[in-house]
DNA sequence: GCCGTTTTCGGCCCGACTGTTTTCAGTCG
């Protein structure tokens, strides 16, 4: 078993034991060995045999045994036995909002609910309203959120999370009781998938920011609303929390609320480490619970309140305990790069095979926008499916990219299309020959029909890396956010692979990708690959996936440098020569 | 179940909201 297979088990191990009512701290601790395994750059079969479990962050003598077990038999007793004691159905009754293990247990043990079915049919019956702690409006509640789940995904990709954040924040910022407001939660933090919305504002009068925030047009239903706090659900299915504060409270509340939990938790111990206390309204000098105007220490914004904890200001993209706090305290941390830095992406499609837009709209469009350049990698033949260019199609389009190029340049612009593909990665070798690929400019390399095989997947995009036409590999991991997980693949092997050749590795910007992975770039950066930040674009509105891509490059840690269609043409032609000269 | 130079036992981040209570437990973030 890899590490995610054991981590995504010790989770499990955890929830089961909180449905058991064990000591919560006990779940924890399966919890957070977990995420310690999810951060290895190792492969985990490997620590195992050297014995290197020992001293790793929340992994003691039992964690170790179990997970040594995990990894060199597959299984574990004591997670078959305990999940056998506990009827599989329960597991889903805890993703709805307002139960958790407690409420699950009670359901099972005094009215034998193992299901999302057998609930409803309880609640309808109004037998839940009967038992000890529940009530109509308990009942009531668990229905309306059994309704909701049938109805709703609980997740959202970022990019439908930030249409439905726009005009919420747009309406915050124009309210005249508020002073300060922002995002926050996960969407600040640019993750790939969002739960909910979360904002925070600062106000004098927050009963009519609360009742404005209620009332906009977009609510569906209003949730819960109390004198600071409010929760909404929008007709896009999208569950908005909004918190108030006063604007002397707000950075400590702003810092609060964007989290992520794992990162907040090493700020607090901070604070404690220097006999305060922290939470969302302030930070006071004072190991008691206290929100003593008296003794908070004054922080007008989060780099103050980071300063006071010895830190750097973290960029919310990094705040996810995944190294920031050491490279935040010495000074370490990324400067990292910005959209508006990228000059054009190298890995797009016209309407020679799956894209919408004839060569010369996208040049009009690439050049209207101040961009230095646009490759056109439409797909190989392959492709079928998406009238994949032969080799005939791809020479006669060198020829039309010219035609375009020269236009441009009659008419005095910078601008460039570059000639290009998106090859495929057969089981034997690529679509096109080296000679075809090496008469283009850029060569995307892409495997869209991996096997079942995981060392096969990986052999197969190693000697794609291999080859010295090949300038990048495309949406590594194959991965659909939401839709499909990624192919079977060992991504480090492939990384590995394309440090040694000099191959670059591509971020697609579509946010039904953003493959590679943002946990992959800080691992792919130590060992020098370069990122190219692509919008795998089949439309011009496309383009605007730029500005995500360069999100999600961000939260893995990468600096300008990093990226190579940050580069102006003049370098970035050098740059695609290079590896052809090895 | 993990952790430790004030501790090998007794902590483990902490506050708001809700509903069911009549002072609090459960859930959520």
């Amino acid at each position: 078993m890899d590490k995610d297979q054991v981590a995504s088990i010790l989770v499990e191990i955890g929830t089961l034991l909180e449905l058991k009512g064990e000591n919560p701290f006990k779940s924890r601790a399966y919890q957070n060995a977990a995420r310690t395994l999810e951060g290895l750059t190792e492969p985990l079969e490997k620590i195992v045999a050297e014995d290197r479990l020992k001293g790793m962050k929340g992994i003691g003598k039992a964690l170790q045994e179990k997970i040594t077990t995990l990894v060199t038999t597959g299984h574990l007793p004591y997670y078959e036995e305990l999940k056998a004691s506990l009827p599989p159905g329960l597991m889903e009754l805890l993703d709805l909002q307002g139960v958790g293990p407690k409420k699950v247990k009670k359901l099972y043990l005094e009215l034998g609910i193992d299901s999302l079915a057998s609930l409803e049919a309880a609640c309808q019956a109004d037998k839940v309203a009967a038992l000890e702690g529940f009530g109509e409006k308990s009942q009531a509640k668990i229905l309306e959120a059994i309704a909701f789940r049938k109805k709703f995904a609980s997740q959202h990709r970022l990019v439908d999370a930030l249409l439905a954040a726009e005009p919420i924040l747009a309406s915050l910022r124009e309210h005249p009781e508020v002073t300060r407001c922002s995002a926050a939660g996960s969407l600040r933090r640019w993750k790939e998938v969002i739960g909910d919305l979360d904002f925070v504002v600062s106000s004098k009068q927050p009963a009519e920011v609360l009742e404005s925030f209620v009332e906009q047009p977009g609510v569906a239903s209003v949730l819960a609303r109390g004198d600071t706090k409010a929760s909404v659900l929008l007709a896009s299915g999208i569950q908005a929390d909004l918190r108030v504060v006063s604007d002397v409270e707000y950075p400590y509340a702003l810092a609060y609320f964007t989290g992520s939990k794992e990162h907040n938790i090493v700020m607090r111990q901070r604070a404690i480490a220097r006999g305060w206390r922290l939470n969302e309204y302030g930070l006071f000098r004072s190991s008691e619970e206290t929100r003593d105007p008296a003794l908070r220490i004054v922080c007008h914004d989060e780099a103050d309140l980071y300063r006071e904890l010895g830190l750097e200001f973290v960029p919310p993209e990094l705040r996810e305990d995944r190294g920031e706090f050491i490279a935040a305290e010495n000074h370490h941390l990324p400067r990292l790069v910005e959209w508006t830095s990228l000059k054009g992406s190298l890995h797009n499609h016209s309407d020679w095979s799956d894209g919408r837009n004839t060569l010369a709209d996208i040049a009009a469009h690439g050049q209207e926008l101040g961009l230095a350049y646009w490759a056109i990698t439409d797909h190989s033949r392959a492709s079928f499916q998406a009238q994949g260019l032969d080799p005939d199609r791809v020479r006669q389009q060198i020829k039309a990219v010219a035609e375009v190029n020269q236009k441009l340049a009659d008419e005095g612009a910078e601008f460039r299309l570059l000639t290009g593909t998106e090859v495929d990665i057969l089981k034997d070798g690529l679509d096109f020959h080296d000679d075809l690929l090496a008469d283009l400019e850029v060569v995307v390399a892409s495997l869209h029909v991996p096997s079942n095989d995981e060392a096969e997947n990986t052999k197969r995009l190693i000697r794609a890396a291999e080859n010295k036409y090949v300038h990048m590999l495309g949406h590594l991991s194959g991965r659909l956010l939401l839709e499909r997980d990624a192919y079977k693949l060992n991504q480090q092997a492939v990384i590995d692979a394309c440090a040694a050749t000099g191959t670059w590795i591509e971020l697609n910007a579509s946010p039904y990708r953003f493959d590679l992975d943002w946990r992959l770039w800080q691992y792919a950066r130590s060992k020098g690959v370069k990122c190219v930040i692509n919008c795998d674009a089949h439309r011009l509105e496309h383009v605007a996936w730029l500005r995500l891509g360069a999100g999600v490059a961000r939260k893995g840690w990468l600096e300008t440098a990093d990226v190579v269609n940050t580069l102006a043409l003049k370098p970035l032609r050098k740059a695609l020569a290079a590896k052809r000269s090895t």
